[in-house]
DNA sequence: GGCTCGGTATGACGCCCGTCATACGCGGCG
DNA sequence: CGCCGCGTATGACGGGCGTCATACCGAGCC
């Protein structure tokens, strides 16, 4: 079984995007310093205000990274596989500034906080990665905010879905298709607002066919109306 | 007239805190580099989607970065003495993601793109300080996100001063004082509202004398009380 | 089977706040 | 001086959306 395990991580060192760039022995390094996790829907990686002690790097599945409000949460990002996860707060030596949950079954590559150290030491090119990840994450977080201010539900769900194409649609049959598992909760706490209204919102549209919801997935018949509908509603 | 910027520019870089920990060969050398711009309140010092080509530097007075959002303008943070402006941008030769203007009289030490990707290259301390900056903008919009959610206006207003208190407010006879002078509007842009509501909120506050506005200033006589109407107003 | 629980759906109610309108003081300028 | 623009202030109105309540459905479990 541990045998198993090591072979996995193995693969996985070879296989991420973050150690492309490395030499087969800092691979092998890596591997032997290596963990593996496994966690099923739901599971909590990290809470809101602990020591960062280990950089995580998703090999599977879906992680939403969640900020604890006083009116409820709100979702910040969600990463998907290859990605890393807070490296920042590991990095800076400071406490989760928020939480990590899986949305799915969750497979993680754990590194201790020395030896990620270590590898941003030899690896220059490594710390470049970590400041263009950074650099996307504010991007995204700074647009969200511009998003947020002012404009109706409506608006914000649109451009969700929008953005949500833009990033991962693949063309369909039908339509663009979104293959991505979102409850209306999930929904909501992206945009900010109650899942009552997020339902509102989608079964309306599930009605007008403007977007539909399907089993994991989302599709989208007419961006140009869906784009429509962000712009206004008054008709 | 020369001579005398010159020697701005060299009191400047010895006392700007990014620039602390180089030797006086270097510093010499990025005072031979840099170049001084002055300002005048409501000059803009780049616009959003403008090619990020230099790094500036405050020396003096205030800028507030602002996001173009199509229900209104967001002011995202604001930048004062000695703090980097849009590293970020250049470090990832990205365009300015939102755009930035001078609050008030303002002079800014201007560094050429080449040469700060020169002084990254040599000097990971200053590599280190840029991912620290980034880090604290990270946590600074999180938190903005998480407190806009839901919120009402008066509490989000509440916050925005309690943490301004935070970060520059000092005792004073009749209460705590912050030093900076913020119009109504700009109060509107920071938590994410209409200056009209701003404006209600602000004069009832005042004539409550729970937040003097003042000249150039703003007075809040006691903390709690302010905190107490963030919190809820039923009572 | 029946129970609970989580996700989805829909209606009623109320109020915060965005929108529009008006007014006033002040500084700059021809 | 009169005019204009800008920041501040206040009122009226209406609608979007948060809140509370109820209901349906499928999955898991005893």
């Amino acid at each position: 079984m541990i045998d198993h395990r090591a072979e996995r991580i193995q693969i996985a060192v070879r296989l991420l995007p973050v150690f492309r760039g490395l030499s087969p022995e800092d691979q092998g390094r890596i591997a032997a310093m290596a963990s593996l996790r496994d966690l099923s829907k739901g599971d909590v990686l990290f809470e809101e205000g602990e020591p960062a002690e280990t950089l995580m790097l998703i090999l599977e599945g879906r992680v939403k990274i969640v900020r604890h409000g006083s009116a409820g949460d709100v979702i910040l990002e969600i990463f998907t596989a290859g990605e890393p996860v807070a490296a920042l707060a590991v990095y800076n030596g400071i406490p989760y500034p928020s939480s990590g949950v899986a949305m799915d079954r969750v497979s993680l590559l754990c590194l201790p906080k020395r030896d990620y150290f270590d590898l941003l030491e030899r690896h220059p090119s490594f710390a470049r990665g970590i400041i263009r990840e950074l650099t996307r994450l504010n991007l995204s977080l700074t647009r969200k905010l511009a998003e947020m201010r002012g404009q109706r539900v409506e608006t914000r769900i649109a451009q969700l879905f929008l953005t949500l194409a833009e990033r991962m649609g693949r063309e369909h049959a039908e339509g663009l298709e979104i293959p991505l598992g979102l409850s209306r909760q999930e929904i909501a706490e992206m945009v900010g607002t109650t899942v009552e209204t997020s339902i509102r919102v989608m079964s309306r549209w599930g009605r007008e066919g403007l977007l539909i919801t399907g089993e994991g997935r989302f599709l989208i018949p007419s961006r140009e109306k869906l784009a429509e509908a962000a712009r206004a509603e008054d008709a």
